[in-house]
DNA sequence: GAGTTTGAAACT
DNA sequence: CAGTTTCAAACTC
């Protein structure tokens, strides 16, 4: 090992200043300014900070990873940790190296990316007097792992705001990007970098007996008590900790324990964990709380398969997609058009009506009940399209390629400009145009202020109507899906009971139930699960049904920007 | 504060 | 890539 080469116990040697430290090339870090001393720290010298870009954010800052905002271990020495209270560092890391020279990732000074100062390492060579070999431990270093340097913890998408833990003060977002491998900590201890980084783990990590997912009872607990019920929280999570663990080894029960070599019994060849983030997948060791099934309680990983992500997922998360919801949109701004055509068709055949009538009478109440019986109608037709039993799908671009947009000066009222707001790009200045319509004129083509009223309101109720349709049977769907899930995992349950009860069974059933479950096909005992894609086409084939058996019962076509009657029907 | 435990990093 | 060793922080007593 690299060993003493005269010690430099540099803390008194070094200059503080604000330094880029070279940490090879472009991946090295910012310098980002001293921080200002707090009261609290009033006696130390901040060190100069270096991070990895890119800069880090508050919660993710540091790394290794940031000390949790939360709960912070009474028994902590306080020497040691860099406090972060709303993002701003009180007090820096001092480490404590004694063989590395504070050369290696072992020491968090210098994982840091910042110099030592005031640490109590021996024989320390990071520092500005030991700026080569420093130079070259960085380059080793990164040569090893060229993501050494920059962060752990990674902002995920999949991040959760639990209102329970926010409530805690615990924010938990991103992921660890190697993920933990903690084996008897249970993940609720800062040996665990999740735990340490105040994130749950994710599929990233490969523990084993963890506790630190969403809905996990000591997870809360420890986050929810006070300091001293912390820690007696604490106790009770080392009292299960070692029960769990026992004489067998590692905390997995019995029945899920993964043995080596072999995948774990529950799933862990599931190409797809986002079975697993069905809430009853998700590991329920030892716990009675918000997880309805006592399934697998171990995040033990496979090197072939992720380890199931523990933080709630929505049943519809993974079907609804922000493109599907696009998609949805488009298919109400087709709505939209379409509406809106019918209805200034109507106007305008009325007015041509007025006009033959000319000096006649006028506008009579007769007309207005007819108005009335036709929106009445023509909401019943759409309504009645929302069950409509196709399967066409309906592109985003749809509404344009037919001429239904809002350019051809049909009045959108501002509730459903507000429904289109994700079209912006391509719908709302269409539909701004239109409601200018043509030329921007707009007095010869509006409606008068009360027809526009009605046009407004007739066309956001037929379009809210519908779209309450789509989304009752994305409810429904989602009930569906609950349902299988509950019964795929009672039936997994079920098979790993039996696997294990029998010497001679082993993982394989269950992996290829997984897989089939996970490839669609029919498990032995179950329905076909329903796939994303076919949720996701159900769902919009709800709305695409709709649009396109609309359009079939649309009794107006758009042609070069007008409306016609099809077939020539009579208004 | 000494000793132990733990898990990441480093090494083989 | 898996197993082992080294290391320093976290933790216990």
């Amino acid at each position: 090992m690299e060993q003493s080469e005269g010690g430099s116990k540099k803390a008194e040697s070094e200059p503080t200043s604000k330094r880029q430290l070279d940490f090879g090339g472009s991946s090295g870090p910012v310098v980002i300014p001293e921080q200002s001393k707090t009261s609290s720290v009033a006696s130390q010298q901040l060190k100069p900070v270096l991070v990895p870009p890119p800069l880090l954010m508050p919660a993710q800052a540091s790394h290794p990873p940031v000390r949790p905002l939360k709960p912070e271990s009474p028994r902590a020495r306080p020497r040691q940790t860099t406090e972060v209270k709303d993002g701003t560092p009180k007090k820096q890391k001092q480490c404590n190296c004694k063989h590395s020279r504070c050369l290696k990732l072992y020491c968090e000074c210098f994982a840091s990316g910042i110099y030592c100062d005031g640490c109590n390492c021996v024989n320390c060579h990071n520092n500005v007097e030991n700026e080569d070999a420093r130079r070259e431990a960085v380059e080793a270093t990164l040569e090893r792992n060229p993501n050494a340097f920059r962060p752990k913890i990674a902002s995920s998408p999949h991040g959760t705001r639990d209102n329970r833990e926010e409530a805690g003060e615990v924010l938990i977002l991103g992921k660890h990007n190697k993920g933990c491998h903690c084996k008897k900590s249970g993940c609720l201890k800062k040996y665990c970098e999740c735990f340490q980084a105040n994130i749950l783990c994710s599929e990233n990590c490969r523990c084993m007996d963890c506790k630190n997912f969403e809905g996990s009872e000591e997870r809360q607990a420890l986050f929810h008590g006070d300091h001293a019920h912390i820690t007696y929280l604490q106790q009770a999570a080392n009292a299960a900790i070692t029960g769990a663990i026992g004489s067998s080894g590692y905390g997995v029960p019995p029945l899920l324990k993964k043995r080596k070599g072999q995948e774990l019994v529950f799933g862990s060849t599931a190409k797809d964990p986002s079975i697993y983030r069905h809430p009853q997948f998700q590991q329920t060791n030892n716990i009675r709380g918000p997880a309805p099934s006592s399934l697998s309680s171990s995040c033990v990983g496979n090197s072939a398969a992720p380890a199931p992500t523990k933080s709630y997922r929505s049943l519809l998360e993974g079907i609804i997609q922000p493109e599907d919801l696009k998609q949805l949109c488009s298919v109400l701004v087709v709505y939209t058009g379409e509406t809106g055509k019918i209805i200034e068709d109507r106007n305008a055949a009325e007015k041509q009506a007025e006009d033959q009538r000319e000096s006649s009478l006028t506008l009579s109440t007769r007309d207005r009940c007819r108005s009335q019986k036709e929106s009445d109608a023509e909401r019943s037709v759409i309504d009645d399209c929302s069950s409509a039993n196709q399967t066409e799908k309906v592109m985003p671009d749809e509404s344009s390629s037919d001429g239904v947009d809002a350019s051809n000066g049909r009045p959108m009222s501002p509730g459903t400009l507000a429904l289109m707001c994700d079209e912006q790009d391509t719908m709302f200045a269409a539909s701004e145009s239109g409601t200018m319509g043509h030329g921007g004129n707009t007095s010869s083509q509006l409606p008068q202020d009360q027809c526009m009223t009605e046009t407004y309101a007739e066309q956001e109720r037929i379009i809210l109507t519908n779209f309450r349709d789509c989304l009752n049977k994305l409810i429904t769907l989602g009930q569906i899906k609950e349902r299988k899930c509950s019964a795929m995992a009672q039936i997994e349950s079920e098979d790993q009971i039996a696997a294990f009860s029998n010497s001679n069974a082993n993982a394989r059933m269950d992996t290829r139930n997984h897989q089939e479950l996970n490839n669609g096909a029919p498990h032995s005992q179950l329905p076909p699960v329903m796939t994303r894609t076919q949720m996701v086409s159900s769902a919009v084939s709800v709305s695409a049904a709709s649009h396109s058996d609309l359009q079939s019962r649309i009794p107006f076509t758009a042609e070069n920007g007008n409306l016609k009657p099809k077939n020539d029907k009579p208004l």
